[in-house]
DNA sequence: CTGATCTACAACCATTTGGTTGTAGGATAT
DNA sequence: ATATCCTACAACCAAATGGTTGTAGATCAG
């Protein structure tokens, strides 16, 4: 039974935040402690914008969010986009196991 | 133990490889059955072409295989790149987890 | 108040992406 | 032998991506 039926566009946007060296990195940083954006940008060797820009992507996929504290913004990672590309991908594993089952089962049947 | 290291343009190629709907449905079909470049083309409402490039995509992300048969190509699915890429948001999912488990940790110290 | 810090956003640029059409070569069928 | 089918690849185009600099609004410290 699919709980939480994604959308196609939802799940290119949630792979595409995977697609950057740089993206993937920062959700390493977000899921284990608390970054400001100019705490995550002072990490890179890139602009403050390009930063911003890379931690907009994980937010319109979902993968973190943020949080203003005073005048900084605080982002976190969120668990629940994480969880959404793993389902994805254990269908994925499933749809391959069933075929590997099938392709036992017709051997089975010789 | 990390058995197998994969290199973030291998990364950013994969997740890239599954950024896209056309490309997501291809995997599906030749995790369950055998098609030819051509045999897929005809599924989708664009040319030739452009479902030989995706196709071109899922491969050097190495998601799938081609193998001439004839004068088809005949397009498999691969299950090491699946494994890969779950591998590494499990790796996220365990990052995370860690975290859970120290604030929990922290929380029970009071 | 002033100055420094953090953020957002626009404008710009080069490269990549996702699509197209067209051309050409190898394999198959008649 | 000829026509058809399947594939590869080049050239082109519009849009998106990943980066830059610059401007401007909040917030905080002195």
């Amino acid at each position: 039974m699919v709980v939480d039926q994604l959308s196609d566009a939802e799940l290119d946007r949630l792979f595409q935040a995977f697609a950057d060296t740089t993206r993937r990195d920062i959700m390493r940083r977000v899921a284990v402690g608390e970054y400001s954006v100019s705490g995550l940008a002072a990490l890179y060797a890139m602009s403050f914008a390009a930063v911003q820009k890379h931690v907009a992507v994980l937010e319109r996929a979902s993968l973190v969010t943020k949080e203003k504290r005073g005048r900084e913004q605080i982002v976190r990672g969120n668990h629940d986009g994480l969880e959404k590309a793993r389902r994805l991908l254990d269908e994925y594993e499933a749809i391959w196991r069933q075929r590997v089952a099938r392709i036992a089962d017709i051997l089975a049947e010789e």
